[in-house]
Formats: structure tokens, C-alpha cells, sequence
DNA sequence: CGTACCATTGATCAGGTTCAATGCTCGTGG
DNA sequence: CCACGAGCATTGAACCTGATCAATGGTACG
């Protein structure tokens, strides 16, 4: 098995083993800078884990404004979840922000793994508690954060984010304008 | 099985069985109001399941500030979820603001079920999830809704939230001072 | 009845938004 | 290989909303 995927087993402690069932039924897709994603619904049957690259979940509100819901790169999991488990359409879509290497878990296979083996449902599990710890963690950099703070975050916990996605995204992803992103930085760069 | 416990099954999908297999290792406790739940570290081993009543899960901030996280009514989950998973103490306290009947699940029963029965992996994942989809609705409204809109939808959908918990809760809950949830609540009304 | 806590209201301040103009950079075609 | 253009980032000015500080009003509980 390949050792791009490592990355993946050791997020989910998979064995070389479990490693190599999941991919049995999983594919591996390049995709390149700006391409979009899962859609037409495709959203709601498969869930995407980055080996390499960056990508955007994002959204066109009432106003037309592009707001980005989140950011994700190396070693992150993408995709509407919670369309992933009740199957609805999802209002969400992806693109990528550079060329970008993915693995696409499709839902039925992950059905069909479960209904052999229960370790496949607490690797559902897993992904779920993930899902929830990445979604606790933005509502308390929300709550508690001033804009600047959460930059600061940002630079400091996901540099790799900083690098890759453009600053227009960040601002949206960090509830502000690109104006006032512009002003934070200068005001970092200050002190 | 009391039929108080049917908002319980009904919310995880339990047969009447399964409930009566889960609450024979768990319990029922009634809490007066101004209450403090699970201190000293059992937010680490406990889930709870609110069955009437409402509680605030909150923290103390480095300033001094008392920050409402949840505010909880009928029918919603409690407990730090994170650190049911991963053992570490809990940043959070809960406080019931009113009197609250709650059904406990201790973590080392729920292990001993799923050691013996898939069924209740499945029954955990289903807690995750519920975990997740809330938290996901509460970063969608921490970014896309302003102040006002985010209590008007407060109203809406969960009017029990604003009839039994303080309004100094609903505030910080909401990400604002009591001041200007004061003047938006004199703003609504002149409508 | 009195007190303590909560909610309200007013005045001022700070920071983020909006509208608008300018500067910069990267990718493309000549 | 260079020049151009499009899109992104920056900067300025006026405005708006929520925070802060402070005082008053209301109410529930002993």
C-alpha cells in the first residue's frame, strides 16, 4: 500500500490491514487547482480525506457573497457530512486552491464494510467524532476570539492554511471582509 | 419503562427492549434549580440526556467573564462530549436554571453494552452525530446570522431555550452583551 | 419591607463595514 | 521574452453597530 497513505491510517488508527480493506473499495483522485468537487449531489454519498493539496467548502448566501464555511488541507476530512448521513442535497460546494490529491470513501462500500465487520462501524465512528472535534473547536474560536485572535490562530495552528488558500477565502472563513483582514495584517506586522 | 423516557427512544431509534437494556445501567436524577452537574471531573465519564428542565453549560474566562456555551432544554444531550471521549477535564461547568430531571449514562456502561452488542456502537455513533449536526447548525449561525437575527431564530426554534433560561445566558450564548441583547429586544418589539 | 440581582436606558468609544480608488502580481498571448 | 490584463490585496473616508461605563428601574425572594 501506498505510503501517501499513511497520513490517513494513522488519523483513524488503521492497521496495514484495515488500511488496505477500506482502499479496496476506495479511489485515489488528482484533481487540479480550481477544479470543483462532488458535485451535482455527489456530496451526499462520499466523504473525502486530502493526502496533499487544499480545498474550500464554501457557499453563495441570499447576497451573493461567497462565504467560505471551511478551509481544509493535508490530512483533513471534506464533505458534507451531515449530507453523507441523511442523503439530502447538500448547499455546499468545493473547489480546490491548488492541485490536490484526495481519497473518496463512497458510502455504500463503507455500508457494505460495517455490515461484515463492526470495526467498520466504529471507524464510522470515528469519523464522526472527528467531525465533531474540528466543529467544537471553530465555535469556540468564534465565541471567544476577537477577528485578530483568530488570525493569530490560524497562523500559528494552521499555517499550512495561511499558505494555501487565498486571503479572500480566510476573511469570509473568519466572518470578516477581505478590507478588514487587509487592516489586521498590517496591524500585525506593526508590533 | 416510564413513559417519560419515550423523548429518550425516540431520539436515538430505541426499541422498547433497547431502552430498558440502557437504563438498566443508567440513571435518573432530578436536580433543583441552580444546580451544579458533574463536577470534579465526572463531565469526563457521563453523558446526560435531559428528560424536562433546561441547563447552561458554561465556562469562567481568563477575564472574569461567565460565557454560556449550550443552553439546553427537554430532549438535548449534556455533558462535555469531548472529554467523554478522551478522558481529559473538562473547561465546562453545567447549571440547571430550573428543576431538571436527567437521565445519566455512564461511560464504562456504555463500553461494557458495546462489548457485548454491535448494536450499541451503532447507538454511540447516533450520540455523535447529534453531537456534530448541533454543533454545525451553531457555527452556520455564528457566521451567517446577525446578533438579531441569531435571537429571532432563537425564538423560532427554540422558544423553550428563552422561556427558562436568564437572559444574561441567552446574551453571551449569543456572543453579545446584555446591553444590546436589552436594545435588540426593544428593537423587535417596535416592529 | 428591604435587598440583591437582573434588565433597561443613555452617552461615548472602538472596530468592522461599505464604497471607492489605487497598487500589485501572476498567468496569458503576442 | 516581454507587455498587458484580470483579479487580488491594500488603503482611505464616512458610517454603523456593538462594547463599555454608568445610572436607573423592576422584580423576586427572604
Amino acid at each position: 500500500m501506498n505510503e501517501k497513505l499513511q497520513v490517513l491510517a494513522t488519523k483513524l488508527n488503521l492497521s496495514a490491514d484495515r488500511l488496505q480493506e477500506l482502499m479496496q473499495s476506495s479511489s485515489v483522485v488528482k484533481y487540479k487547482k480550481g477544479s470543483f468537487l462532488m458535485h451535482h449531489g455527489e456530496l451526499s454519498h462520499q466523504l473525502g480525506f486530502i493526502i496533499k493539496g487544499a480545498l474550500r467548502t464554501f457557499t453563495i448566501n441570499q447576497e451573493g457573497e461567497d462565504i467560505s464555511f471551511l478551509l481544509q488541507v493535508d490530512g483533513d476530512f471534506f464533505g458534507d457530512y451531515e449530507c453523507f448521513l441523511n442523503g439530502k442535497k447538500s448547499n455546499w460546494q468545493l473547489q480546490t486552491t491548488e492541485g490536490t490529491e484526495v481519497v473518496l470513501i463512497e458510502k455504500q462500500h463503507l455500508h457494505h464494510l460495517m455490515d461484515k465487520d463492526p470495526f467498520w462501524i466504529s471507524f464510522y465512528k470515528q469519523i464522526a467524532d472527528v467531525c465533531f472535534l474540528e466543529a467544537k473547536r471553530r465555535i469556540e474560536e468564534l465565541l471567544f476570539y476577537t477577528y485578530e485572535q483568530r488570525y493569530l490562530n490560524l497562523i500559528t495552528n494552521r499555517p499550512k492554511v495561511i499558505e494555501k488558500i487565498p486571503q479572500k477565502y480566510i476573511a469570509s472563513y473568519l466572518g470578516i471582509t477581505t478590507q478588514s483582514l487587509s487592516r489586521i495584517r498590517s496591524r500585525i506586522l506593526l508590533t
